[in-house]
RNA sequence: CGGGGUGUAGCGCAGUUUGGUUAGCGCGCGUGUUUUGGGAACACGAGGUCGCCGGUUCGAAUCCGGCCACCCCGACCA
C-alpha cells in the first residue's frame, strides 16, 4: 500500500476531549474516528489491526474445536422475555420496533439467540458436544462509554457458546477455552493475568477474567505475590484479621452532629477516625429494605451482598425510602432500634464504642456496642478486599492493581438452557437440559489494550502479529531519482514476497514521514535515503532506531528474518 | 441518573466578564517559488448557520430561557 493513497488522516494535535493514551494515539495515527459517544469508525489501519486480531482468534478457536457461524444482530424481544434477562439487562438494551410493531433488540450478547438455534436443531446426545462462536458487533447502551475503544456502545466481540451433556464435558471445553485464550493473548503480544471473577447478572462462580494490567483499567485486581492468587476485587477472598482492642465498653450516648451526613463530616465533627464509625447503608432488595453495616472506611460489595440475600435486584434506597424505614434523613441511619433486617460486615463485630447514625436528623450515637443494638444481626463478609488485606491461603498482603478486562470465560450451566428449555434426549431415552458455557473476547478492546500499553512519546508500537503493516518503507526524498528507483524496486520485491508493506512515497520532507511512521507504529522501518547511491537501504525497528545498512539484494531476507522473529 | 466541564474553520485555541466596523491566531488545506534525513521558508488564497431553538435589543459569538451533543468523576457495567 502506498501512503500517498492510504486513507489515514494523522493528527499533530490531540483532540481536546481525549484523555486516555490509547484513544489519543489511535485517533492521531488515523486508525479510528468517532461517530458519537462510544461509537467509532474503523479506518483502514484500524480495520487491518482488528482483522489481524480476529484472525488470531479464529485460528485458536478453530484449533480448539469450535465452529464459526454468524448470528443475527437483530433479536426478537420475546426471546429476552423468555430467558428472564430482559429485566436485569434492560439498562443496556437498545430496542426498536418494525413496521408491524414487533419489538427487537440489537444484540448486546447472544445467549438467547444461540440457545434458541440449538434447541430447535439439537435433538440427541449424538448432536453434542457443540462449541459455536462468532465475531460480531455488539450493541449496549452503556451508561458511560469511555476511553475510546475501551468501553463502547458498539464494539466487536468474539463470543463462543458451548453445549454439552454433563458437567464433566463442560469442564473439558471450559479448560480448552482457557488454553485457547492464553494462546490468543500471547499471540497478540499481550501480558495477560487470568483472575477469579464474578458471574455478574447471570451468576455462576466458575469464571475467569483475562486482565491486562494497566492503570487505565476499570477493574481492581487483588494479587497475592506469594501464591499467585489473583481475583477481581468484586469477589476476592481474604483472611479476616481480628482487630478487636479489648477496650472496656462505655455507655452509649446521643450527640448532636448538625449537617454531618458523610463519614468525613461526622469524623471531622467528632474528631474520630473513619474506622471508629459504622455506616449503615439502606438498600432495597427486590423492593424490600435491608441495612448493610460496614466500617466507615470500607466500601460495601453490593454484588456479594446481593448474592448473600439471594435477591435478583439490589439498589441503594432513595432518601424517601430511607426516611420511611428509619424515620430519619439520609446520612443519619444507624442500627440501634432499626426495624429492617440488619446485615453486618464480619469486621465490625469486634468493634467496641463505635459511632452510628441516630435515625434522626443531625444526630449520631457514640460509644455504641453491639449489645445496644436490639434485634437480630446477620454477620457476613460484605466489604471489598483492598490492598494490604491478607491472602486467605498464605497470609501474604495483597497487592492491588488496575486491570482492563480483555476476555471472560464462564460456566453458564443451566442459567439459559433452563428458561429456554433447551434439551436433548440422552442415551437412556430421558430428556435432559443441555449444560452451557460462554466465552467472550473484546476484539476491539484488544486493539485499545495493546495501544494502551505499547507506545512511547512518538506513537504506537505494534507487535508484528497484529500490526496494520509489518513494514513501513520510507523513501526519504522522492525527487531524488536514485532513491525513488531503489524504493520502488524494494517495494515490488517485498510485496511480491508477501510482506505486508506500507510504502511512504509521498513528496514530503523526510521528517514528516519519520514522524508518521513512528506514530502509526509499524514494527519494522526500511528507509531508502542517502545510502541509495551505494545501493543500500537502512533497516531498523520501531523500538530500536539503530539503523542497519543493507544492500539491495539482502533487504528481503533481512526483513523476512525480522518479521519472522 | 447525580456532580463537574466544554461546544467559535479539519485539529488546537483567543475573543464572551463590560453587546457595537468585515469574528481572529497557530497548525493543517490549495496554488507558486525555494527547499528535502526527524512534523521547512516565503507569497498569495480558500475555508465559519460562533452547537440548536426562542427571547431581550437599533444591534447578540457575547445578555436571558429552553434544548442538544461531547468529555471527565461517581453510580452502573454477561
Amino acid at each position: 500500500m502506498r501512503s500517498s493513497r492510504l486513507f489515514a488522516p494523522t493528527l499533530r494535535e490531540v483532540p481536546s476531549d481525549v484523555e486516555m493514551t490509547s484513544h489519543a494515539l489511535l485517533l492521531r495515527a488515523g486508525f479510528i474516528r468517532q461517530m458519537g459517544a462510544g461509537v467509532y469508525e474503523f479506518l483502514p489501519l484500524g480495520w487491518r489491526v482488528l482483522n489481524k486480531v480476529s484472525d488470531i482468534i479464529r485460528d485458536e478457536m478453530d484449533k480448539s474445536g469450535a465452529q464459526e457461524l454468524l448470528l443475527s444482530a437483530i433479536q426478537p424481544e420475546e426471546l429476552w422475555a423468555e430467558s428472564g434477562r430482559e429485566g436485569p439487562m434492560s439498562d443496556v438494551l437498545i430496542g426498536f420496533q418494525d413496521r408491524r410493531g414487533t419489538k427487537y433488540y440489537l444484540g448486546p450478547t447472544h445467549e438467547e439467540i444461540i440457545t434458541d438455534l440449538v434447541r430447535k436443531n439439537v435433538r440427541s446426545y449424538r448432536d453434542l458436544p457443540l462449541n459455536l462462536y462468532q465475531i460480531q458487533m455488539k450493541y449496549r447502551d452503556e451508561p458511560r462509554p469511555r476511553g475510546g475503544l475501551v468501553r463502547c456502545r458498539e464494539f466487536l466481540m468474539k463470543d463462543a457458546y458451548s453445549f454439552d451433556r454433563d458437567e464433566a464435558a463442560l469442564d473439558t471445553v471450559y479448560n480448552r477455552m482457557y488454553e485457547a485464550y492464553v494462546n490468543v493473548f500471547k499471540r497478540c503480544g499481550m501480558d495477560i493475568t487470568a483472575v477469579d471473577a464474578s458471574g455478574g447478572a447471570i451468576g455462576g462462580k466458575e469464571t475467569k477474567e483475562f486482565m491486562l494490567l494497566t492503570d487505565a483499567g476499570e477493574d481492581s485486581v487483588l494479587m497475592c505475590p506469594k501464591c499467585g492468587y489473583a481475583a477481581n476485587q468484586e469477589i476476592a477472598d481474604f483472611r479476616l484479621v481480628d482487630a478487636s482492642t479489648g477496650d472496656e465498653k462505655k455507655q452509649m450516648a446521643r450527640v448532636d452532629t448538625p449537617g454531618a451526613h458523610t463519614v468525613d463530616e461526622v469524623c471531622g465533627f467528632l474528631k474520630a477516625k473513619p474506622n471508629q464509625l459504622i455506616k449503615t447503608l439502606i438498600l432495597m432488595a427486590d423492593d424490600k429494605p435491608v441495612a448493610a453495616l460496614v466500617r466507615g472506611d470500607r466500601d460495601l460489595n453490593e454484588g456479594r451482598f446481593r448474592v448473600l440475600l439471594g435477591a435478583s435486584k439490589l439498589e441503594m434506597a432513595t432518601p424517601e425510602q430511607i426516611a420511611a424505614c428509619t424515620g430519619g434523613p439520609i446520612g443519619f441511619s444507624g442500627p440501634v432500634g432499626l426495624k429492617v433486617p440488619l446485615y453486618a460486615d464480619e469486621e465490625t463485630l469486634g468493634m467496641v464504642n463505635f459511632i452510628v447514625g441516630a435515625n434522626e436528623g443531625d444526630a449520631h450515637l457514640v460509644d455504641v456496642n453491639w449489645c445496644d443494638v436490639a434485634g437480630k444481626v446477620t454477620s457476613a463478609r460484605l466489604r471489598f478486599a483492598v490492598s494490604g488485606d491478607l491472602c486467605e491461603k498464605c497470609d501474604e498482603p495483597f497487592e492491588e492493581k488496575r486491570g482492563m478486562e480483555m476476555g471472560h470465560i464462564f460456566k453458564l450451566k443451566y442459567a439459559i438452557s433452563e428458561p429456554l428449555n433447551a434439551v436433548y434426549t440422552d442415551e437412556d431415552g430421558s430428556e435432559k437440559l443441555i449444560i452451557m458455557g460462554c466465552y467472550g473476547i473484546g476484539v476491539s478492546r484488544i486493539v485499545a489494550g495493546v495501544a494502551e500499553v505499547s507506545n512511547d512519546d512518538n506513537g504506537l508500537i505494534w507487535p508484528v502479529s497484529i500490526a496494520p503493516y509489518q513494514v513501513q518503507l520510507i523513501c526519504a526524498n522522492v525527487t531524488d531519482e536514485t532513491q525513488l528507483a531503489l524504493a520502488e524496486r524494494v517495494y515490488e520485491t517485498l510485496v511480491q514476497a508477501g510482506v505486508e508493506v506500507l510504502y511512504d512515497d509521498r513528496n514530503d520532507r523526510a521528517g514528516v514521514k519519520f514522524k508518521d511512521a513512528d506514530l502509526i507504529g509499524t514494527p519494522i522501518q526500511v528507509v531508502v535515503g542517502k545510502l541509495a547511491a551505494e545501493g543500500k537501504a537502512e533497516i531498523r525497528t520501531r523500538v530500536d532506531k539503530t539503523a542497519e545498512p543493507v544492500a539491495e539484494a539482502d533487504i528481503l531476507a533481512n526483513v523476512q528474518a525480522r518479521v519472522g522473529g
